[in-house]
This record gives structure tokens, sequence and C-alpha cells, in this order.
DNA sequence: GTGAAAGCGCTAACAA
DNA sequence: TTGTTAGCGCTTTCAC
């Protein structure tokens, strides 16, 4: 910017405003000045516009995986609200494991983002509460922050599980299992709490056998699937299966397309819509949440916050919806 | 930095030894600086550093959509082996936009990403040409670049999409339709090119209403798939479809389904695999890229050029896998 | 083993 | 309308 400056023949504050669109400044010594700009190849440096203005334009996004097709729609939802307010997004995805989730969310706050966008892996961010206390935005997503207070936009997944389950049994199922994921994670638990309710509801019981959380790998869906389709865990067999989640829904799909379970269909409802769900056969009933929808609303929750919005933690909840498709809708062999 | 070094009463230059790990300070000193920063719930300004330093450990990546499933595990692949050289990625999707991935990429320079991987959108990266003069490591993906000198990594498109009509004919297809994205597109220009390829090689004809260019959305796809199919066009209708990529696939797949091309099985083969691709019925034959391969490969190039190394730019071709699963098997009517 | 001073490139505040 | 000065928080250099 110096260098501009000394071939334009001009203040260093004077190319600053040339840079910035600010006004004050004479058409005839701006041109002088993009000349320079261009003569030289000039780009702004923002790092030390950073350093000086205090804010990033930036903001962080910390999921658990950027190619899981739940992830990768928020994502971008995300992206495209920190466009509109001319941020940028920097991104990174946890693993699921929560020492990487501080990791990264600590360089976020280390490189100044404006705020932060988490779908928690850890179940405790009493890290985080200095830098939320020295004033970066926090939003958390699909899952509650662990120990401290903040905002947060969570799916209704009680409300959902529950409500597939529930349709499960109207089209007749009385032995249903349930498949999902690791039992730490926030939405696997309220989802299994769903499941619980609907039974519970209409009276039917619960066999410990049909209820299997852990990862969402296939081998373990498969191993735990078997048991509970060939009654081999003790209790008389499944005639339907309620997935956690799209991980857990696609292996189940592969599982009961399989020449053994051919011969006695067993229905399916999976939490989280797919592509394609609706061209298998059957095609797959599911309990659908709008993963873009979530990431636009955690980030607009962010920038009215940075934006100057003072009001006490918030919780959003987003409601789920049924989509019947074929494979919630199969009766049970009687 | 300032109240921690006053805090634990040494130098500013201690403190900053003791974040940064540099040897040279007693271990009782470094004890007392750890305390004090504890305290003060202090973290380093990575701005400040970043500006001294110049170099900031974060590398940009502008795709097309994140949210696609071509484009999300790639991003991902590049996030792990940017994390593997201790940098974050800041990402963004161009939207098939040229002016949006000129900003994109611009705005990620003026951050100082110390290098970037682009599938671009632009057919003229000359405004990337002082960038990379000043040290911004550029690798191009998916596409090359245009107008300019860059390293790039590409799948062989021509190969895949001649070896994937090569697969119709073989199978007895004469008349072949060809759907691919926009004409702009590198990739779409080299499927294309081979599939006239292999026709020509096996003496076939190709009507030019068998051949479509243009958006993937699903409108434009279904208009042009029916044209070829219902002989609308003026030239007899096709038998086999060869698809151009995953978006363009999926809409196929749905338009194959529906009842009045049921009674005549149209063979497809589709350039890039897809989640339940061998689920669906038929299950698809495709012409399989690795997505995370290409961002793998891409990102290692790049930190190879950021750790110094300094030959002419490179290219670099993956090749495609031919996967049949039936669709592509369908024979013709005869 | 430790610290003082200079300066990275920019913008805010104030002069002219 | 334009320029000057100070300083953002850190690292580099060099002296102690």
């Amino acid at each position: 910017m110096k260098d501009v400056a000394a071939r334009a023949g001009v203040g260093l504050k004077t190319v600053s405003r040339v840079v910035n669109g600010e006004a004050g400044v004479s058409s005839d010594t701006e041109r002088r000045v993009r000349e320079a700009i261009t003569a030289l190849g000039f780009r702004r440096n923002d790092s030390a516009r950073v350093l000086r203005k205090g804010t990033t334009a930036s903001i962080g996004l910390v999921v658990e995986d950027l190619a899981d097709p739940f992830y990768s729609p928020l994502s971008r939802a995300v992206e495209e609200v920190a466009r509109a307010h001319g941020a940028l997004l920097i991104n990174g995805s946890s693993a699921e494991d929560p020492e990487r989730e501080r990791e990264l969310a600590l360089a976020l706050c280390a490189r100044r983002v404006d705020g932060l966008v988490i779908v928690p892996a850890s179940d405790d961010h009493r890290y985080l509460a200095p830098e939320i206390a020295a004033g970066v935005a926090t939003v958390f997503l699909d899952r509650p922050p662990g120990r401290i207070e903040a905002d947060m936009v969570l799916s209704d997944s009680f409300e959902g599980a529950r409500s597939g389950v529930a349709h499960l049994i109207a089209h007749g199922h009385r032995r249903i299992g349930f498949i999902g994921d690791r039992p730490g994670i926030h939405t696997a638990k309220e989802r299994l709490r769903g499941y619980r309710a609907a039974m519970a509801e209409a009276g039917l019981p619960v066999s410990e056998s049909w209820v299997a959380l852990g990862p969402t790998g296939s081998d373990r869906v498969r191993t735990d699937a078997a048991r509970m389709l060939d009654g081999s865990g003790g209790a008389a067999p499944v005639t339907a299966v309620f997935s956690g989640n799209n991980r857990v829904t696609v292996t189940l799909v592969r599982v009961l397309a399989e020449p053994e379970w051919r011969g006695r269909p067993v229905a399916l409802v999976g939490f989280d819509d797919f592509e394609l769900a609706d061209l298998l056969s059957p095609p797959v009933t599911v309990i659908a949440q709008d993963p873009a929808d979530l990431g636009r609303s955690a980030a607009e929750l962010l920038f009215r916050r940075l934006d100057g919005a003072e009001e006490p933690p918030r919780t959003l909840s987003r409601p789920t919806k049924l989509v019947a498709r074929g494979s919630g809708e199969i009766p049970p062999p009687d």
C-alpha cells in the first residue's frame, strides 16, 4: 500500500480510502491510485486489516464430517448466509472426536473468527467459555452444548422418532427394533426416548435386545440388525425397525435387501431423508429433517448476535416431517 | 500477551517463547507464564502472527457446490491433508458462476492463504497470475485453468466416457444418447469427445438430436431425455443413454423409472459413482471417479509446492473405472 | 536465559 | 480533499 501511495504520489490514507471505497477522494486522484494498484498488482492484506479492526468477516463451522450427506447441505447453507453477510467460512470436521472438535474450535478462535457454529462431538464446552466471554458469538447446531449456556438450533428428535415409531405401530407392528448412533450423542438419546415413548403410549413392551446404539459403521449395524431380525437376542424377532440416522438407514436398506430377509419383508422407517430414498424398492419412509434449513437458521441466529442482539441464549427447535413412501407401511406378517 | 507478560513479571518475548514452545526458557519462568495465560484466558491472536510471519497456515478451496455428493468428499479429503500439515481450510462454492469464483479466489488471496485449490467455473484465470507470482501456490482440480499455466489434477474424462460408451456398444446398442453438463465446462466437452470417439470407433453414426449439453437441472435433462427416447428429435429413438455426471444420472434414473419407459428398458451408464447406485432397479452401471482421491492428490501436490518444489507446472491424470451393475448391460430391444 | 526495540500492513483519529 | 501519526499483537533481531 505504501508502494501504491508512492507510485501514485499520494498519502497512505488516500490509498486506503480508495481501496475501501470511502468517500472524500477526488475522482482524479482516485484514478491515479487505481492505476498504481493495477500496475503493482496490489491486493489489500486482510491480516493487517483484521489486526487493526478486530473483526475478520469470517465465521467458523465445525461439523462431524463435511462429506456426510446430512452435513454437506448444512455447510452449504451456512456458507450462503455467511456470503450474504460478506463473510467467509472456515470449516472443519471433528470426526466425532471431542479432542479434535476442541482443537478445531480453538484454532478458529485463535484466527479470531467473528462467530462459530458447532455441531458438538464433545459433551463439555467449558473450554469455550473464555472465548464466548471475549465476544465470539457461538451457536450450537443439531446437539446442545455441554456444561455451558449458549444459543442452539435443534431438530425435534424426540417428537420425530415418536411419530415414526407410532406410524409403524399404527400399521400393526408390535415388535419394533431401534438402531441408533452412539449413546453419548444427544440426538441418539432423544430419538431413543421417542421410540420408548411411542411404545409405552401403545402399551407395548420393549425387549432390550431390540435396542442397539453404537457407531454407525456398517459392521456394527449389520450385527445388531441380524440379532433383532432372527430373534437370536433372546426375544421374538422384530417385524419392523426404526433407524436413528441416515448412515444407519442406508446400511439397513442393504441388510433388508439381502436374500435371507426378502421372503419376510421387514418394515423400516429412518430418521433423516436421503437422496434416492424414493427410488428404492420398497421406497423408504423417513422422518425428514431439512439440513439446509438447520444450517441457515443457525447462521442467521449467529449473525443476529453479531449485529448486536443481546437477549439471553435461545433454543430454536425445528420440526420434522414424516414422509411415507412404502417401507414404513409394510404390514407385519401375521 | 502484554498483559500476560505483566502478570507473570516477564518480558514480552518470553511469553512468546512459551506460547510457541521455543527453547530457552527456564522451567520456572515457563510455569509462571503458563499460570498467567490460564488466569487471563489468553489465546494467541493469529492475525498478528500472520501479519508478522507472512504465512497463514491455511489454504483455500473453491468448488462448484459444497453440498454436491461429488464435491463434499473431495473437500473432506482436502481438509484431511491440510490438517495433516497443520493448516486450516477455508472453502466456498462458486455455484458455477465465474464472477463468484473470482470473488472467492481473490478474497482468499487477500486473506493470504498459503495455497489455493480451485475447481474452476471460469475459463480465464489471468486474474490469478499476480497472486501466483506473489507466491500463492495454486492447483486446479477436475478442470484445467484458463489462459494461465498451473498445476492441475484431472480425471481422465475422455477415456472414461469412451470406455462407458464402448461398453454400451459391446452390449449391442447402436443408437446411444449423450446428456452432459453445460458445454463451457471442460469435463463436459471431454466426455462428449469420448462419446464421439467410441461411436466413431464402432463406425456408428451420431444424430445431433442424441447429444444434449446444458445445465444439470432436472427440467432440462427431462426434456432432452424425452426427445431422445421418443424419437421426437427427428432421429430414431435411442436404446441407451450415457450420462455426463452424477446430477444428470440421478435425474435419468427417475425419468427411466417412469411408467412410459418401463415397458421398454433403456440402458444407462453414468459418469460418476453415487451412493445406493447398486440398490436401484436396475442397479446403475457407472464410470467411477474417486472424488476423495482427487482432493487428496490436489492437496498433496499443493503442499509439495508449499514445501518448495520448484518444477514447472504438472498435470496429474487420475484413471476412472467402469463398474458394471446392470443398467449398462441391458440389451437393446431388437 | 531474558528483554527492549523495530516493524509486519493496515485503519482510526486527528490535522492541515 | 488529503496527509500524518499512532498503534492493533505479534515475531525478529540483537543486546544483555
